[in-house]
DNA sequence: TCGGAATATTCGGATGAGCGCATATATGGA
DNA sequence: TCCATATATGCGCTCATCCGAATATTCCGA
């Protein structure tokens, strides 16, 4: 593969898919989404913000194929449609508990990088 | 895990992990590291961006642990510090391969995106 | 066909990220 | 000590995203 078509790659990578990753509600609406299908009530309930914030996010994750939304009545049901991404997720995770093993993460806190601490 | 544990984590991972993948360019030089250590000039090249947009996107990855800086000389060399990010590049390339394929896109067939995959 | 429940969208404002340019800092060598 | 090279940062601006509240849409049942 060519640089330049890397680039177009990671590019439109960029546009289509990270967008639904960038967000820690997104985040989580995909995780939870992993162990069972939900519709917009009860995830509304799980999440604890407004309905309009869910609604969107999940507009956000609909437009880009990773969660798919199937109607039933007057509800609407929404699934998982790249199981993958929760390895994604996992993998960060991981990441995450590495650094926050090692003596790295206190330098990074002395530097302010983390808004407040766990 | 509770409910409260993992949203905890998930904000501490978006706010420590996510911001590394959430730019093109930042994902590009990951990319480009996984396969050999390269300083700021040669970075500067390859991107073929301003120096300062380059030097800028390689704090943001190293203040979170995710390249290290070594100097050497007037030089200074970065290396990946986290290999696993590889890994989530290329699942997320892979989806994106899978959603390219599918009817899902007109838009990308437009932007004769589909021409040839790896 | 009308009402109510479930979901989606619009609106306006606030916040933060990214950029290029210019400049500052650090290192090695003469 | 002074210069040249390599890298990092400050500044001002633009643009995108997020949010809550209010409103619109869709669908079912009576």
């Amino acid at each position: 593969m060519t640089r330049d078509r890397l680039d177009e790659e990671l590019t439109l990578l960029h546009e289509r898919i990270c967008p639904a990753l960038n967000h820690p509600l997104r985040m989580r609406i995909l995780y939870v989404l992993q162990e069972k299908a939900m519709n917009v009530g009860m995830l509304t309930a799980e999440m604890g913000i407004p309905q309009s914030s869910v609604s969107r996010h999940l507009r956000v994750l609909r437009e880009r194929g990773l969660v798919r939304a199937e109607r039933q009545g007057t509800m609407i049901w929404y699934v998982l449609a790249e199981p993958e991404l929760a390895n994604v997720i996992d993998i960060l995770r991981r990441i995450l508990g590495r650094q926050l093993e090692s003596h790295l993460d206190q330098a990074q806190t002395i530097l302010g990088i983390m808004s407040e601490e766990a």
